[in-house]
DNA sequence: TGCACATTTGGCTAAATTGACAAATCACAG
DNA sequence: CTGTGATTTGTCAATTTAGCCAAATGTGCA
């Protein structure tokens, strides 16, 4: 693999990345439902501190995943990457699949 | 967030980590022009050592994304989430997105 | 059986990720 | 200016991940 090729696997890991966690992806899926949320209703939903809300929506926002308002001393948060719903879906009929194919071999 | 809701996300972080990495996105988008490929060819591509492609290999197998099939003492692998290359072209268009707001700001 | 090839696994180290607490910022009201 | 609430950042320990080498396993062939 040469160097271009590199970076542009480099890229979409980046951005990728930036999904592969939990808390993340709740995020991103909250953010699908409600236009904007401000650091603290996010932090309330998710029920961990809010340093680390926080850092999770700087990583977010920094793959170009969602984008920050601030809005006095509040800050919102607002998704950037709509078909993201689709990649869920597809998450979604693998996992459906993983569940059937389990289910294929414990009835033999 | 109930113990419901984590599971879910959990669930669907296993898959979205199994994708987070170079090589990975790399053996899966060749994956996706070409019906399948061995280990052996696979590694000859990403120019890494066996033994780590192997493992890769294992893990996104693992989350349901590739499969494999023994032939003699070689082992194929083939995708199983067809999906994932709309998954792609949404990635890009969030790269593409980045790089326009980026020559947003250096034109001012 | 014994060799050669393809692949996986053990073991280890280096690097990256996560999460909490405390401290620093920032905006605003008094 | 001072206090308060919202958010980010510094720091650090714990955990996970990545990649290599060596060793083990599995398959087919002489």
């Amino acid at each position: 693999m040469n160097a271009k090729q590199q970076a542009k696997y480099e890229a979409r890991a980046k951005i990728t990345k930036a999904l592969a966690h939990p808390t993340r992806l709740f995020i991103v899926e909250e953010l699908s439902k409600r236009d904007r949320r401000c650091v603290c209703e996010l932090t309330e939903m998710i029920g961990a501190d809010m340093s680390t809300v926080s850092r999770h929506l700087a990583l977010l926002k920094g793959a170009g995943i969602i984008e920050d308002e601030k809005q006095g001393s509040m800050v919102f948060y607002r998704l950037r990457m709509g078909c993201v719903l689709k990649f869920f879906d597809c998450i979604e009929s693998v996992l459906a699949r993983n569940a059937e194919s389990q289910r294929q071999l414990l009835r033999g």
